[in-house]
RNA sequence: GCCCGGAUGGCGGAAUUGGUAGACGCAAGGGACUUAAAAUCCCUCGUCCGCGAGGAUGUGCCGGUUCGAUCCCGGCUCCGGGCACCA
């Protein structure tokens, strides 16, 4: 080895080496244990960030760590590859989507490499391939054909101006991104995936996943938002039909003075008056005129318009006038509310506006609420009122009893209510996957044949940003034969959302290469689930939700057996630098690539682990990545000099050690146990490399290094030390490993396992405390008694004017920490 | 508003089950080496009092449980994140 560190020479060599001996390349192997690690994989951007640099690392080490300890460790890479950036580069640079994003694949893989990580790189694959994104068009169809995929009318971001679809994140102050026109809401035909039907499951298996934060669970079960309720019909005048809402608080139905509609409630037109139709129109288009945005916004006023109907509330026959709203949402319930202004706040306020009755129901206790001086919603539990033969129980017991009874009248039921909908995966856009359907004026919605799949992605499209979708304009693409009659008929245009993509790539990862299907169900089989999973918190609801239910889905089709992904989940924290986040407006961007030309990527790597526990953000500091270089530069040195001393060593006889030498092997007993725990149990990478640190501190200041006989425990050590070094910085432990005489790859040897007698202490430090204050500290033998460290504590010089001449009531013996007198 | 996190030296962080608070690193100060600088090595480093031995105090704030609380309980303050007209 080379006296000085140079880590570009090193970690070329070894990048090197390892490629050409595929040293990570994985087969499925039935007599090893399987794991499965996985990182979120990229958008191929451009280049990578710290932000990945921070994942990968993380997972590297996981993974370098398993291999060793004899799992037979999957660890693939790919590329999230389909999506709008590409696009967006393609209207402004006049360069093809597929073009910008391989060239990007190819660099970004380079920077990847340069950093070492330990992927079977045979498994790469991108969702833009058509070997990829063919499989997804036969499980859409597979869905499509359960009723799992199916069409209905949707809004969307409109610009008139583009004429074009817009994304939520293109839509700015209510403007388009590209021309600022305003905004309009579109009614569009789209395809859904039926998510809603596993809502319970969904929510079910949250219970399931200990392995997750508890945070992302919280997160999801809110997503999924299980709430239960009644649906209660009211009647409306004159007429057979009624109008059904959902409620929660079947409890207020006595408090109901008027009915609340969305305005896009298909009842809404019908049963508008004659005198109330321009009002009503004019309302309802105003807010087809406001994005979701604004729409959903806390601060929007309530507003509304009364059609001129009334509605019949069933227990009490009052009379309720009919309202549209702007505040009732359609996706939600049935997309009608009934309104009790006493007891929720948006009724009240919109009650108040028109002058509508408020009706007491609930009282709180102490207190007697008069609608005429309320002056918010009393939304607590309380005591109920005028409501006949409820009166005086408390209402949250009546909610109960209110639901049996209404049930038992015939005008309600109980039932539960999700938040979640369904999952809107059409996009107007052309770099994606096209959805294999093909309509027909005679045979309607057709599925494209399996023989005619997969349905590619043409290359000769014009990128304007103006007129939609280009596929739509490519009459090559769009007019094909009607698979069923053969009469021309139009392909469907719009192409899937990213996260569909996303949705099943872990399960492709095992089988990158199988031609016979999605999955080759054996080696799908064998790898799943994935064991660690790591990625950023951003996608704790959508892309880990889609994940869990399109592995459910799969699981129906018969792809696979499994019931979830993930079984655990690391959510790593952001980089940020001064306080912010790392983004280019702030100027505040570090860029991996000049990092690893001037320290190499150990060094990268080492900082990013060693500076923050994983799921905590991490504060880029320019002064750590020099201690983490001044770090292995020192290692470097302390094997390059000790190496003399070692040459000749025999062979280690543990009992025949004595003083330092033994001492310097419990050290280093002591550091494999405790990097190995922090590396098993809790992903503690920085608690581990300061273990590793400590030693290497041990290790310089052991003097007796020319003493012959401590050369056998000096090469335990080294060695030792190398390897717990493998994991985090990769590429000079290697190359220290070769240096020390070892043979074989070390990326590929077995983790040591510490000896419990060699990392044992022959004496404890234990402290004594009066009346629970420190006041000396006693070094005695581990085999100590709890009577001799008692009377060994009483003794001491320092405890001793402390207690004498007062009565000791209670002395406290915790064997291995301390002893407690205390006096009265 | 609701639901989660979190708060420890000048800074990043450690303390794994209620038992030595501040490991490890960074920064800072002092010293060695050098003509000099860089690099490297050694020492100091929570705060206050004390020449010193040592003492007092200290984990956002107030209180509680305990022989003993960064850790458990109750009440607050501040910061971060998620959801947010969800009927």
């Amino acid at each position: 080895m080379q006296e000085k560190y140079i880590p570009q020479i090193v970690e070329a060599k070894w990048q090197k080496h390892w490629e050409a001996a595929k040293s990570f390349k994985v087969t499925e192997d039935p007599e090893k244990e399987k794991y499965y690690l996985l990182e979120m994989f990229p958008y191929p951007s451009g280049r990578i960030h710290m932000g990945h640099v921070r994942n990968y690392s993380i997972g590297d080490v996981v993974a370098r760590f398993k291999r060793m300890r004899g799992y037979n460790v999957l660890h693939p890479m790919g590329w999230d590859a389909f999506g709008m950036p590409a696009e967006n580069a393609a209207i402004q640079n006049n360069c093809h989507p597929a073009a910008w994003t391989h060239e990007n694949m190819a660099y970004m893989r380079g920077q990847l490499k340069r950093m070492g990580f330990s992927y079977d790189w045979d498994r790469e694959l991108a969702t833009c391939d058509v070997e990829y994104y063919r499989w997804e068009q036969k499980i859409f169809l597979q869905m499509y054909q359960r009723g799992l995929a199916y069409k209905k009318t949707s809004f969307v971001n409109w610009c008139p101006n583009c004429a074009t679809v817009l994304a939520n994140e293109q839509v700015e102050d209510g403007g388009c991104w590209r021309c600022d026109s305003d905004v309009k809401q579109k009614e569009l035909d789209q395809w859904f995936f039926r998510i809603t039907n596993y809502a319970e499951e969904l929510l079910d298996w949250t219970n399931r996943l200990p392995g997750w934060p508890e945070r992302v669970l919280t997160m999801q079960r809110n997503w999924i938002g299980k709430s239960f309720g009644c649906e209660i019909t009211f009647p409306l005048e004159g007429g057979e039909e009624g109008i059904t809402v959902f409620t929660t608080r079947q409890d207020t139905v006595y408090g109901a003075t008027f009915m609340s509609l969305a305005p896009e409630h298909p009842l809404a037109c019908r049963i508008t008056t004659s005198g109330q139709r321009e009002a009503v129109t004019a309302f309802v288009e105003k807010i087809a005129r406001t994005d979701r945005v604004c729409r959903t916004a806390e601060d929007l006023e309530k507003e509304g318009v009364w059609t001129g109907a009334f509605c019949t509330n069933p227990l009490t026959g009052c009379r309720m006038p009919v309202y549209l709203a702007n505040f009732v949402l359609m996706e939600y319930g049935t997309g009608a509310v009934m309104a009790v202004p006493a007891h929720d706040q948006r009724d009240f306020e919109f009650a108040r506006k028109y002058e509508i009755p408020v009706l007491v129901v609930i009282q709180p206790d102490g207190e007697n609420l008069d609608p005429a001086t309320m002056t918010a919603a009393y939304t607590e539990v309380g005591t109920m009122v005028n409501s006949e033969r409820f009166n005086g129980m408390k209402s949250d017991v009546a909610k109960e009893a209110l639901a049996d009874h209404l049930a038992g009248e015939g005008v309600g039921k109980k039932t539960v209510n999700f938040r979640l909908r369904d999952w809107g995966i059409s996009r107007q856009r052309y770099w994606g996957n096209p959805i294999p359907i093909i309509y027909c004026d005679i045979c309607g919605v057709v599925p494209v044949p399996d023989q005619d799949l997969p349905v590619t992605l043409p290359r000769d499209v014009a990128f304007t940003g103006e007129g939609g979708s280009p596929l739509a304009r490519l009459d090559a693409f769009v007019t094909v034969p009607c698979p069923l009659c053969g009469a021309s008929s139009r392909r469907e245009t719009d192409t899937m959302d990213t996260f569909v993509q996303s949705s099943w790539y872990f399960l492709r990862y095992c089988c990158p290469d199988f031609t016979g299907g999605a999955l080759d169900k054996e080696r799908a089989e064998y790898w799943m689930s994935v064991d660690q999973y790591i990625g950023g918190i951003e996608h704790a609801v959508l892309h880990l939700l889609y994940a869990r239910f399109f592995t459910k889905v799969l699981r129906e089709l018969g792809y696979v057996k499994v019931d979830e992904p993930f079984i655990n989940l690391l959510t790593q924290g952001m980089v940020i630098k001064d306080g912010a986040k790392m983004s280019k407006s702030k100027g505040n961007v570090v860029d991996p690539s000049g990092l690893v030309e001037r320290y190499g990527a150990d060094t990268a790597r080492l900082f990013s682990l060693f500076a923050a526990p994983p799921e905590k953000d991490l504060e880029w500091s320019d002064q750590g990545v020099e201690g983490s270089y001044r770090f292995l530069n020192r290692v470097w040195k302390l094997v390059f000099e000790t190496l003399p001393f070692i040459k000749e060593s025999s062979a280690l006889q543990p009992e025949k050690l004595t003083g330092e030498g033994k001492a310097l092997r419990r050290v280093v007993h002591k550091t494999i146990r405790k990097v190995t725990d922090d590396l098993e149990e809790r992903f503690h990478f920085n608690t581990a490399i300061a273990a590793i640190m400590e030693m290497v501190n041990g290790l310089s200041a052991f003097e007796p290094k020319g003493d012959p006989k401590n050369g056998a425990v000096l090469r335990e050590a080294l060695t030792s030390l190398v390897i717990l070094l493998a994991p985090f910085v990769p590429h000079a432990a290697e190359e220290l490993w070769e240096g020390l005489g070892e043979v074989g790859t070390l990326s590929l040897v077995s983790w040591p396992s510490y000896d419990p007698d060699a990392a044992a202490d022959e004496e404890l430090t234990i402290v004594v405390q009066v009346n629970g204050k420190l006041r000396d500290r006693i070094t005695v033998p581990v085999a100590a008694t709890e009577e001799e460290l008692r009377s060994a504590a009483l003794a001491t010089e320092r405890v001793r004017p402390l207690v004498d001449g007062k009565s000791i009531r209670k002395v406290i013996v915790v064997p291995g920490k301390l002893v407690n007198i205390v006096v009265g």
